[in-house]
DNA sequence: CCTTTAGGTATACAATCGTCTACCTGCAAT
DNA sequence: ATTGCAGGTAGACGATTGTATACCTAAAGG
């Protein structure tokens, strides 16, 4: 299947920006999707004419549309899960460790700290890749099982990642290991709609962040308080308080 | 605006099966878009020749897909928080009325099934009406701006019913109003993922509705823990434990 | 040196698309 | 009695679609 010339692409593209007609079509593809329709209601020809080339080319690359979907989703995924984890990995580097041994009012602190900057993470993520973030999401509920099947694989592995994570640098052994990863995954599930309001509501988005720290921390606080009580009540830890009511009535009552 | 020709045709409802155009187009939109596409997606003519219609006929009573669209939204929204009001009111209507002043565990005790059957009633919903559900879902994130407001809306709108009702079943002073906007909004979101994993996976609907009754459980327990630490230590409540990891990790780690 | 093959192009075709204009048919209101 | 209009039909238009066939070129492998 050609190695060496794969290869050869890779050496030529730290010098060259010629990019092979694979990643044309893919770029092509996500302008387009970013600015008009969806992935899956893409024209093979509208792609192709975006990219430079010619229709027919397509099929040298691709034999679906599925197929160039995750192609771009293992691209989009790859990026996210790379640099959420670089940058995650930090205070474990700084030989950050929380236990619970010491002053718990303190490890709760941290923690929030944490989680506030795992946000920041998410949502930095998300505005500085608004196109492929967004053309992303929305194969989350798409029509096609296979990009939705990728997309949510994609997601469990960033639960998955954000566990381990939690697991490790924030050590909780008052909380057991399933209630963390089930967490995660309503927490990564959730912040696809909480970066959707951010991208699409710049004012608000200081209120998003506070919701999305809240929301977190009510999880944990409630997993905290399921397996010791006596914790919470001895230790003395404020919430963020929210300014806005959450939300507005807008079809009619009754 | 012919009112009388409305009230005609009112009247002839109850006799004859008779439906109108604009059902007609409806009905065959939501077939399509059930099996094979999306709202968006959808070509004038294809859902005119599955209504039996002429492609012209569709002018007739809507400009735009959008239009359509929100029609369609508004009658699943419709009965969606009709039926989910009128059951849920049941409880009230029985003078259930909980108050902390009584025995707090008992209280805990049967906010915990009231909760278990209001996830009953929308995952019954979803399985019942799975067609135009799953349609609607597609275009929370879908590519039309209308839409995608309008599925908000709704969604929102249900939350602060959820959030009344528990207020005013659920006597909770220890929890403040907002808090329970704000866990009612983020609840009725995650029951968007929780009900889709419902419908696609029918074996594990017994998991999936542990699943979600633990999420609910662990907020409203984590907002009690932050308003009211001493009840939290003092009452004892047993979660409902899960038999199954969360999520398996499918990208390779690291 | 010859052959294979990956990447790209040109042309063609039938099908479908959205939309336009025109015509037809009942009711409803004046 | 006639006018208006909502609902539905017929036919045609140019544009665009996905796909099939055939041809070209450069490079890699034997």
């Amino acid at each position: 299947m050609s190695k060496i010339k794969d290869v050869i692409e890779g050496k030529k593209a730290t010098k060259s920006p010629a990019t092979s007609g694979r990643q044309k079509l893919m770029d092509a593809a996500l302008e387009l999707a970013g600015t008009t329709k969806s992935l899956a209601s893409l024209g093979l020809r509208e792609v192709a004419r975006q990219a430079g080339l010619n229709p027919n080319t397509f099929y040298r690359h691709f034999k679906d549309f599925d197929e160039l979907g995750v192609a771009m989703l293992d691209e989009l995924g790859a990026k996210l899960r790379k640099g959420l984890r670089e940058r995650r990995l930090m205070p474990a580097a700084k030989g950050l460790r929380l236990s619970n041994t010491d002053n718990p009012t303190e490890v709760l602190r941290e923690a929030q700290s944490i989680i506030r900057e795992s946000i920041g993470l998410v949502l930095d993520f998300a505005t500085e890749h608004e196109a492929s973030y967004v053309v992303g999401i929305r194969e989350l509920h798409g029509t096609s099982p296979v990009l939705r099947k990728a997309l949510r694989n994609l997601l469990d592995g960033i639960a998955q990642d954000m566990a381990e994570d939690v697991l490790g640098v924030l050590e909780l052994p008052m909380v057991r290991r399933e209630t963390v990863e089930e967490i995660s995954l309503v927490v990564i599930r959730q912040m696809t709609f909480f970066s959707m309001d951010y991208l699409e509501n710049p004012e608000q988005r200081d209120q998003i962040k506070l919701r999305a720290e809240r929301f977190i921390l009510l999880l944990f606080w409630g997993a905290i308080a399921e397996e010791a009580p006596q914790l919470v009540a001895d230790v003395k830890f404020t919430f963020p308080k929210l300014r806005e009511r959450a939300c507005r009535p807008i079809y009619l009552r009754r």
